[in-house]
Order: structure tokens, then sequence, then C-alpha cells
DNA sequence: TGCCATAATATTAACGTTAATGTAAACCCA
DNA sequence: TGGGTTTACATTAACGTTAATATTATGGCA
């Protein structure tokens, strides 16, 4: 066992407040004091007991953070972003996936709860009913990160992604495309959500008729991506145009249309959305919408960090600017 | 702030005690009187205090994980493997990048000592001095997930790198390639120790003579991949092989081969390391030493979890087998 | 009936820390 | 020289939990 506030009071002969206070560097300690404290410290190896300390203070500088798949490169990065801005202000993650399960969200919510973090940081899946007022009975702040729930706008950090979604479905029916698939994602999922209702909206007011079955909900996932293409095309569909969801799902598109010869960007143009790191580096460099990932974990954890400092402070949605980059997976490059 | 054992007791006229026995379902408690407490603390949204559990205790249920990059595809789904396990059995964790950094290192387990977890997973870098006798000296239990350090092996839950670093090398060597780039990873990483001196025995074991400019340490990063394998090309050098350090490297390289309109695999193919997620969806599926890389994490959480629960028991340095498979960056599939 | 076992609960102490309060000596200046 | 201030420490209590121990009532049995 690491030796102890009690144990550096009994071999330095001062009191445990004195010692305490000593390696606190308070001011009512001789600095001499000091000093010799911190020298036993050291050659004892003493390391403060933060769940010690914690207990007494109600502070454990610890947030929670609930991803639905950290190993997806998206939250993989935003939770970088997180990551590095807590350590930087003292503060440390407890990360849990919960794979969209609105129950598991609600399990890893308690038990962080009971972990006594100082915040939550989220990306909730919609629900019916239930969660929301769950989040809203929260005694600790908490920053919904990449996504919205509603009613809860203003704890949402994210980025202006109906607009983009929309701004890239127009580029394709400008462009002339009448048979643009839209790989979406959950529709439990807001981003999926707002991706959709932008890629809808697009076609309507442009007056550009819309089938439904080019709307494909998915999981998200590279072999999604794949398989749902590889489908389409065995069914003869017509398509000239791919809006993906995310970077994963039109990486896996892209492979369907390789494989069954399929020329991009000529014959099918593709637009993926988080502009992944590789996304650029892909054979056919890939035009996304790129979100500023890391900056989006930042400021997550910074509006998060206000709120545990001030807890009355009103909660205000924070809004990031996102932009497409058109790559060579689309024809024009300048739209 | 929520209700405590304490108010439980005031509330429901039993001893905190009993209310806590009660709540931990303990034998001595009356069913009646179980049932009661535990009405009584849903209706009052009781949350069991885990640090101060833990106080008293001496168990967090808590690990640390120390990774280099969480946001490095090959890291991410590791961790996850790690998350998963380690929420099965009870455990969550604390996450912390070091970026390599011997520093952050050091200042990582520090801080996770203090905040008491009940052991350490962690992705070290290899150091001239001091780490190895730091880690040793910890009084906590822990595991070295995908690395290895001097003195340390039986602390490891890695895979069978060096052979397959070897095979794949050996691959190019016996279909006739004599100008074979690698890709190598940071020096200070014990995978890319492994990989580089696979590199050389598979030439010095063939009696194939090996440029020392073809071995290029980089970081590890796309971006490397991408321009150390442009600028190679820049200077007209002769490649007809490279085997890269991991995928991501591969990737950036397989970029710059098109871009310099290189075919692969017929002028030049390409073996990467990892096998991500994306490697077989890539436009050119990528020829990679697929490594379980959830496996490892679970395996990894699993052994600590053990000496976790038995501090006394022996070490030992766990294997995974991991595999070549050949895709479209190399010519032969089956060798 | 008296004794012992058992069931059900209460009391006490402790985990390691910090904050609030207490105390004693030294110092200062009128 | 004696009152108050300052400096440097010590003491006490508390955070919320659990484990060990103590207490009380109840039931069974000889």
């Amino acid at each position: 066992m690491a030796a102890s506030l009690k144990q550096l009071a009994a071999a330095s002969g001062y009191s445990i407040n004195t010692v305490s206070r000593a390696l606190r560097d308070k001011s009512d300690v001789n600095p001499k004091t000091k000093e010799k404290i911190r020298t036993l410290a050291s050659e004892l190896g003493y390391v403060n007991n933060n769940v010690a300390k914690s207990l007494r203070t109600g502070k454990t500088n610890t947030i929670g953070v609930i991803s639905a798949d950290s190993s997806n490169p998206f939250f993989a990065e935003v939770i970088l972003g997180i990551e590095n801005t807590a350590r930087q202000f003292g503060y440390h993650i407890l990360l849990t996936n919960t794979e969209e399960s609105p129950e598991r969200e609600r399990e890893a919510i308690k038990i962080l709860l009971g972990k006594q973090v100082d915040g939550l940081l989220l990306m909730p899946v919609l629900q019916q009913y239930g969660s929301c007022d769950y989040l809203k009975s929260l005694s600790i702040p908490y920053i919904i990160v990449g996504r919205w729930l509603p009613g809860l706008e203003d704890h949402s950090v994210i980025s202006d992604e109906y607009e983009k979604a929309k701004e890239a479905t127009l580029y394709f029916i400008k462009n002339g495309h009448r048979d643009i698939v839209h790989l979406a994602g959950p529709s439990c999922v807001s981003s999926s959500v707002d991706r959709m209702a932008a890629f809808r909206d697009a076609h309507i007011e442009t007056n550009t008729p819309l089938k439904e079955d080019m709307i494909i909900e998915t999981k998200g996932h590279l072999e999604d991506g794949y398989h749902e293409v590889s489908s389409l095309i065995r069914s003869e569909k017509h398509i000239s145009a791919i809006f993906a969801f995310n970077d994963l799902l039109a990486l896996g598109a892209l492979r369907a249309l390789k494989e069954n010869g399929i020329k991009v960007p000529k014959e099918v143009e593709v637009i993926g959305f988080d502009d992944l790191n590789f996304s650029k580096y892909l054979y056919l460099s890939l035009s996304s919408v790129s979100i500023p990932k890391k900056t989006m974990g930042n400021m997550a954890f910074r509006a998060l960090l206000d709120h545990i400092e001030n807890p009355k402070a009103p909660y205000t949605k924070k809004v990031l600017e996102s932009r497409i980059v058109y790559r060579e997976t689309t024809l024009v490059h300048e739209p």
C-alpha cells in the first residue's frame, strides 16, 4: 500500500493537516516545513488518494463520456478532442459505449452518476419517451455532442449539418441528377434525421421527384454501404449519385461500384459525410462534408466545464461550421 | 444532492447499516424490510456513491487505459474490445492518451494511481531508462497491450507479429522483389522494432541485399505514408514493393503511387499491417497482416482481471495468432 | 421455565482526505 | 508591559460507505 498522509505525518512529526496543507502549497505552512514534507513525500512515494479527496471535496475531476461506438473514426476523433482538452484542464474521462442502445445509455448514465462524475458528455439516441425526462432530472451538467434531443437543443454542441446536407443534395440536383440514393444512418440518431430531412427538402424545394426507395436506412457501418449498394446494383435500379450519411458508408459504396465496373464520378457521383482522416487519401479521394471533429470535442468539453464551474449558467446551443470538400468522387470540384 | 444512505435511513426508520445491507441484498435483513427500503430508494432516486464505497472497500472497479492515440483505428478497436469486456465484468475505463510521449506516459500512470484504479492497461513506448523500473515498482497489476518492454515480456498480450512480418517480407523476396521499401513506425515502439527486425532478418536469411535507405522511419500516420512515398518517387529511386508498418501508412502510400501513375500490384506490390476495418473495402483492397484487435483488447482485460482478483498469480506472456490476408495489392492471393 | 440459537437490527469504527476551528508562541507597537 | 495581531501549527469533524461487533427480540427445545 502506498503511503498516506497519516504515514507522512507520523514520519515527519507534523500533523496530518499540516502535511496535507504543505503538499497543497497552502499559505500558513512554513516554507521550510513544506520543503521537508515534500522531500519526505517523494521519498516515500506518496500519491494523493483522489478517491478520498473526491469524497471530501465532492469533486472527482472526472467526466463521463457516453459514445455510441468509440471505434467509429468519427467518434474516435471527437473523443480524442474531448480527452485532450479535458486533460489540459485537469480532468479525465470515463469512456463507455452504448452501440446506440437506449437501455445501455441509461445504464451508463446511472453508473457514471454513481461514480460521481462532475459532468456528462453524451451522444444519445432519440427515444419515444423517457430519455429526455431522465436527462432533464440530472443534477450534474451534461452536454450533447454532435447530436440533439428534442427539448434539449440548448445542451448541444453540433455542426450545421442540415444546411450542408441540403447543399450537397442541391449540388447533385443542379448537376442534373434525378436518381440520387441516400444511404441514411439509423433513424434513432438525430444527425441521421437531419441529413435525411435535408435530402428530402432539397428535392421538395427544387420540385425534384424523389422515390422513397432511394432512401435506404442503415446502421451507418462500412459493410452496410457495400451491401446496400451491391444489392441496389443487382436489382438494376438506376443510380446516378450517392449521398451517404457518413464516409464509412460512402467507402463501402465506392467499393461496390468499383466491383461492378461503375465509374466514379463519371457514372455515379458520391458525397460522404464527416470527412474522416483517410477520406482524402483514398484511391478516389472522397468528397465529403467536413466536420471539425476535434474542435467539436474540444468545445463540448469546454462547454461542460463552464457548467461545472458555474452550475447556474444557462445552456446555449453551439453550432460549428462545417464545409463541403469536393474531391475526386464528384465531377465539379469548385461548384 | 442525490439521496444518501443517511437520508434513506432517516426516511425509513432503519439504521444506515440496515439500509446499506438491504440494498446490497445481504442475508440477515428481513425480506419485507428489503422490499420497503428498495422501493423507498427508487422513490428518492438513491444512487450508491461509488467514491465512498471505493474509499471504504479499496476497490474502484475502474482500470486505467493508457493509449498512444485513441483515434488511431488500431488502438480504437483494441480499446473497444477492452471497454466491452470490462463493462461485462462490471469495470469501467479511464482513458488517456500519450501520443508516444514518455513524459505523458509517466504523468498518466501517476494520475491514474492517484485515482486508485484497480489495474492498468498500457501501450508504452520503449525508453532508454526509467520506464521499466517505474512500472516494476507499481503496486497494482498491469498488462502491456500489443507491445512489449524489455524485462517485462510476461506482462504482454501481443500478436505474433515478428513471424508474420517476416512472412510478408519473404513473400516479396520470393516473388523476385529486390527493391522493397519498409515504411517503418517509430523506433520507440516495440511493434515497430519487431516488424523492422523481421524485415531485415528476412533479407539476411535469404541473402538478399538490403539497402539501408529503403527503411524509412515514420510516426506511422497516414500523411507519412503519402509523403514518404511521394518523395521516394520524386527521387526516382526504384521501388517494387512496399511493406508498411501499418495500414494507414499503406493507404497513404497507395495514394502516392496512384497519383504518380504507378500500377498496384503490377508495378508495386503493397502489404500493410493491422488489417483495419476499412482495408478490405478500399478501391484496391489492401493485403495486410490481420491482428485480432478486439480479441486482443478482450484478452488484455481478462488477463488484467485475473491479476486484480489474484494478485499473487505469476504473469505469463500471451501471444495471439495473426494471419496475412492477401488481397488486391499483392499479385498472388494464395501464396 | 430457563437456556441457547437464531433472526433482525443497531452501533461503532474506519477508509484518506480537507475545511473549519482552536491554540500557542512570537512579534509589534503604543 | 500588556493588548492585539500574526505565524505556524494541531485538533476535530465530516464526506458516504462498509465491516466488525454489539444488541435485542423471538422461537425452539429439553
